[in-house]
DNA sequence: CTGCCGAGC
DNA sequence: GCTCGGCAG
């Protein structure tokens, strides 16, 4: 063997082994990664955005997850939806994705084949209508979680609707939204994904001087109870997930919010 | 609105 | 495999 063969032969291995290496730590969320198709820069998706427990975080264009390989889904779904949004467009419901900017692989839908679940949207389709674009990105598996059918067309879409009249009437809110990945969980498809016990929303609402927020914790079954008796605090939510919502708000204000489970401000 | 599924190509 | 259209909560 010459110099050279030799010489390329040891980059080569050393290469690949870092290559290795970088793949451990990413699988084993042991470096923060970040990806997807765009930039956040300086917007109120990059400020309002919640921490990463899982250590991988995915923008897209009109939304940003947290993405669990664990349970093969978001932690959280978090995204911006303006009054401008609103919009009475029909799209045709296309085909579910994989996510490809997931780097560990974002599971596949036939895992939700013959499940019994639904393939339950966190960034609603309904509140991207409207461009096409923004509505078929929400068809990634990325962005849906295992729910019951009566859950998710009962009690969690009149949830949906009322964030959607609150966007329109307060102008724009910004939404977080996810299952509770904690505990004992049933698991579908040959990957394993997680079926959440509970599943969360925040919301935050910020106009010229004054923030509010609110946040719900809802049991993964229908009820026909009203929407504010499942109100909790921010703080409620932080505990039981482990993820801390509002970063970059100001300490004061972030504190007082978010220990509150007061709906005040926010009309039903 | 939230979805699923079967028929037909 | 994909698309259309019907059906259900």
């Amino acid at each position: 063997m010459n110099r050279k063969t030799k010489y390329a032969l040891i980059s080569g291995l050393i290469l690949f082994a870092i290559f290795c290496v970088r793949w451990y730590l990413i699988e084993s969320a042991l470096v923060p990664v970040e990806t997807g198709t765009t930039i956040i820069t300086d917007s109120d998706r990059a400020f309002f955005l919640p921490t990463s427990t899982t250590n991988q975080v995915v923008h897209h264009n009109t939304y940003s997850l947290s993405y669990s390989e664990r349970h093969e889904q978001a932690e959280w779904v978090a995204y911006e939806l303006k009054k401008s949004h609103l919009s009475s467009t029909n799209h045709k419901r296309p085909y579910f994705e994989i996510d490809k900017s997931v780097i560990t692989e974002a599971a596949h839908w036939r895992n939700f084949k013959n499940s019994g679940y639904d393939k339950g949207h966190l960034c609603p389709a309904g509140d991207r209508r409207f461009s096409k674009e923004a509505h078929d990105e929400t068809f990634l598996t990325s962005n849906i979680s295992p729910q019951n059918h009566d859950f998710n067309s009962g009690i969690w879409n009149r949830l949906e609707q009322k964030v959607r009249y609150w966007a329109r009437k307060y102008d724009g809110v910004f939404v977080i939204t996810g299952g509770v990945l904690k505990g004992n969980m049933d698991a579908i498809g040959v990957e394993g994904v997680s079926v959440p016990n509970q599943f969360y929303k925040v919301l935050i609402n910020r106009n010229n001087e004054t923030t509010k927020m609110i946040a719900f914790l809802m049991p993964h079954k229908d009820s026909k109870k009203p929407l504010y008796e499942f109100v909790v605090s921010v703080d409620e939510v932080e505990a039981l997930t482990g993820i801390d919502f509002f970063p970059k708000l100001d300490d004061a204000i972030e504190h007082n919010l978010e220990a509150s489970n007061s709906y005040k401000g926010w009309s039903f």
